[in-house]
DNA sequence: ACGGTTGCTAGGGATAATCCTAGTGATGCA
DNA sequence: TGCATCACTAGGATTATCCCTAGCAACCGT
């Protein structure tokens, strides 16, 4: 958990209060330094404050949202309107809650954050590790599977590539094995899964 | 699309200035009328004032989403305060817009809402068409199916099951039939698409 | 009760995919 | 300059799948 506010004496009581449910926090004063410390792929929640000097709240939402990076973020404000709090939402923000708030309000924000979270990480895992197998593949070995995954017979991919079928079934078994793939059914959910990001 | 506001002069101003980008509008005078009216399936947005008579506009966007209707909702309101405008993001609005609001502004989110319509419509009417392909399955047609996009062998499947594997090459065949799938690949998919609800 | 329909079963023959083996040219490293 | 590795190619034998046909029991309606 990741909690950037400029206001030391807010940083000390959001500590307080997530680290009382057995999260524990890291807290930043500024939007550069959490961007300066932050490893991709760390897992957790933001809580973030707008009003900050140098980058608000909702500019470091939307930097992570353009570098695809998907961590769930609260937003919390003590100076809100209505188009700011449409503008977190529409950036994927898990809530956005004025100050001052409902503790037990802000714990199920992050609560329902860090859930998301989770069912993300798992998603994510799996596709990384699916792309990773993918860039094992040879060019012709990518250009088969994608025939394959379409449905195509080995003689049909044959016949658009110029090669024998029996080639194609040596591409196949390849693409089969780097792809860890126990059968069709299995390399198309893969293929699938990639696809749709 | 649809309009839903208590106030005539705003029915008919929208009405005006929507029919001017050339959309039809239907307007109504409180979410009851709206709910008498609309059919499931028709296409559009709906405009959705929040404060009325009756049911609000949140209450009404809230009640499709929970009959799980998916029209997207864009909404307006002269009274919005942040915890109203999150309430609505989080139902899932396309956007929510204070009055008085730049015409161009309201324009810009119908245009959103339509574009994430059609992009829905297609989604859902393969969706429907694979479901109503399942529905003609015979149970064990879709035993044997739900077995192939798995990846199991015929063999695999007889055995399972206590048939022989020229039987469930048949009702497999039959699937493939039933299913107007022209490969395997494309069953998976079908399987894939209608799971992941 | 009877003919029609549907669901489940299965065989024979054709077709396609898989397993194992292997040649050739290109790349790269000692 | 070998020598190993890798991408691409392909044949023979085995195994699985596809296409056509067909029996049998259950169910339905006149």
């Amino acid at each position: 958990m990741f909690v950037v506010d400029d206001d030391q004496a807010m940083r000390n009581s959001l500590k307080w209060l997530i680290e009382s449910v057995g999260v524990a926090v890291e807290s930043f004063a500024s939007a550069d330094e959490f961007l300066a410390h932050y490893q991709v792929g760390r897992s957790g929640c933001l809580v973030l404050d707008v009003r900050m000097p140098g980058m608000s709240g909702l500019e470091l939402q939307e930097h992570l949202v353009k570098q695809n990076i998907h961590i769930p973020v609260v937003i919390i404000t003590g100076h809100g309107d209505v188009p700011m709090a449409v503008r977190a939402m529409k950036a994927g923000a898990v809530d956005f809650i004025e100050k001052p708030f409902n503790d037990e309000v802000l714990l199920d924000a992050i609560r329902r954050a860090l859930a998301y979270e989770e069912q993300q990480r798992s998603h994510y895992s799996e596709h990384s590790q699916i792309k990773e197998r993918l860039g094992h593949l040879t060019p012709r070995e990518r250009e088969v599977m994608e025939m394959v995954t379409d449905g195509k017979s080995n003689k049909e991919i044959a016949n658009t590539l110029g090669v024998s079928a029996k080639t194609i079934e040596a591409h196949r078994a390849r693409v089969m094995e780097k792809m860890q793939a126990g059968s069709l059914a299995e390399l198309v959910r893969m293929a699938l899964a990639v696809s749709e990001d």
